[in-house]
DNA sequence: ATTGTGGCCTGCCCGC
DNA sequence: TGCGGGCAGGCCACAA
C-alpha cells in the first residue's frame, strides 16, 4: 500500500504535471472529496490553473498551483497516480491486479491533452484543498535522531502506534513499521518511552536504512519480514516461528526472539 | 492531552 | 460452480 517510498514515487511522477494548463477536471465520486470540497468547486476553481510544484510530507501529496490553492492527495491503501496513462506503480499490493477506469475518483485534464487522475479501488483516498500540513509531523525520511528521541520520549503508547502516529513522524504505515522494528530488534509493543539511549539510535539507523532500501527495490512491500511472511511463518533471521498479533490496533508480526 | 477503539470502503481469497 | 464471510489498513470521529 501506498507508504512513503510509494507516495515519493507519486510525486516525482507527478513533476510531469507542472506548468501545464488545467482544461478540465472531473470528479465523479463525491465522497472522495473531503473537508467539505464539493465537485463543482474543484472544477470551477481549477480549471484555467496549473500546478506549479510537487511537494510531499509523510503519504500526503501536495500540489501547488499559481491560483494560490494547494492541491492535497490522499492515496489510502490503495489508491494510485497516473500521469498521462504513466503509472508511477504498476500494481499495489492488496489493491488487486486489473486496471479498471471506474475507479477513477479524480482526474484532472491537460490541455495539451494528458492527463492526471488518482485511480482508487477502495476509496480510502482523497482530495482536499489547502490542508493543514502543520497537523503533519516530520517527515520521516528526513528525521533526525534527537527529533526521534523526542517523539519517542516520555509516551506509554506502543512504539509501533508512536511510529505510525502521522502527527509526529509522517510517512510510515504498517507494512514499513513492521520491517523497521523487525531489523532494528525491537518489540513492536514496548512502551515508546522505555527505549534507552542506544535502543533509539539504533532504532532511528533502521529506519534510514530500512525506507532507503525498499525504495530502492521497489515498495513497502519489499521487506525482508513481510516477504517471509507471505511463504511461511518463520522469522529470516534465525528461524523462530513468528508471532502475529494486533499492536496499536494494527496486525503486526514480529518475532519473539530477536524483538525485545 | 494522550491513548485506545470502531467504522468507513471494496477487491480478493478461502471454505463450503 | 457460486456464494458468503473474513481480511487487508490509512484515516477520522469519538470514547475513556
Amino acid at each position: 500500500m501506498p507508504e512513503l517510498p510509494e507516495v515519493e514515487t507519486y510525486r516525482a511522477l507527478a513533476t510531469r504535471a507542472l506548468g501545464r494548463t488545467i482544461a478540465a477536471v472531473e470528479a465523479p465520486d463525491a465522497w472522495f472529496l473531503k473537508a467539505g470540497l464539493r465537485p463543482d468547486v474543484v472544477v470551477s476553481t481549477l480549471t484555467g490553473a496549473r500546478f506549479v510544484a510537487d511537494r510531499r510530507i509523510g503519504k500526503l501529496l501536495l500540489l501547488d498551483t499559481d491560483i494560490g490553492v494547494v492541491v492535497g492527495l490522499r492515496f489510502g491503501m490503495t489508491g494510485r497516480l497516473l500521469v498521462d496513462g504513466i503509472a508511477a506503480i504498476a500494481r499495489l499490493e492488496y489493491a488487486g491486479a486489473r486496471d479498471n477506469t471506474t475507479w477513477d475518483r479524480f482526474v484532472v485534464r491537460f490541455a495539451d491533452g494528458g492527463d492526471l487522475r488518482v485511480r482508487d479501488p477502495r476509496r480510502l483516498g482523497g482530495v482536499a484543498f489547502d490542508p493543514d500540513e502543520s497537523r503533519l509531523g516530520v517527515d520521516a525520511l528526513a528525521v533526525t535522531p534527537s527529533q526521534l528521541s523526542a517523539l519517542l520520549r516520555g509516551s506509554t503508547a506502543p512504539l509501533k502506534a508512536r511510529l505510525m502516529d502521522q502527527t509526529r513522524l509522517a510517512g510510515l504505515g504498517n507494512l514499513l513499521t513492521d520491517e523497521t522494528l523487525w531489523r532494528a530488534g525491537l518489540d513492536p509493543a514496548r512502551p515508546s518511552g522505555s527505549l534507552s539511549g542506544p535502543e533509539r539510535r539504533r532504532l532511528h539507523r533502521h529506519l534510514r536504512r530500512t525506507l532507503t532500501e525498499l525504495s530502492a527495490r521497489g515498495g513497502s512491500h519489499t521487506g525482508d519480514l513481510h516477504i517471509a511472511r507471505s511463504r511461511g511463518a518463520c522469522c529470516p533471521a534465525d528461524g523462530a516461528p513468528l508471532d502475529r498479533r494486533t499492536v496499536g490496533g494494527r496486525t503486526t508480526y514480529s518475532c519473539p526472539v530477536h524483538q525485545h
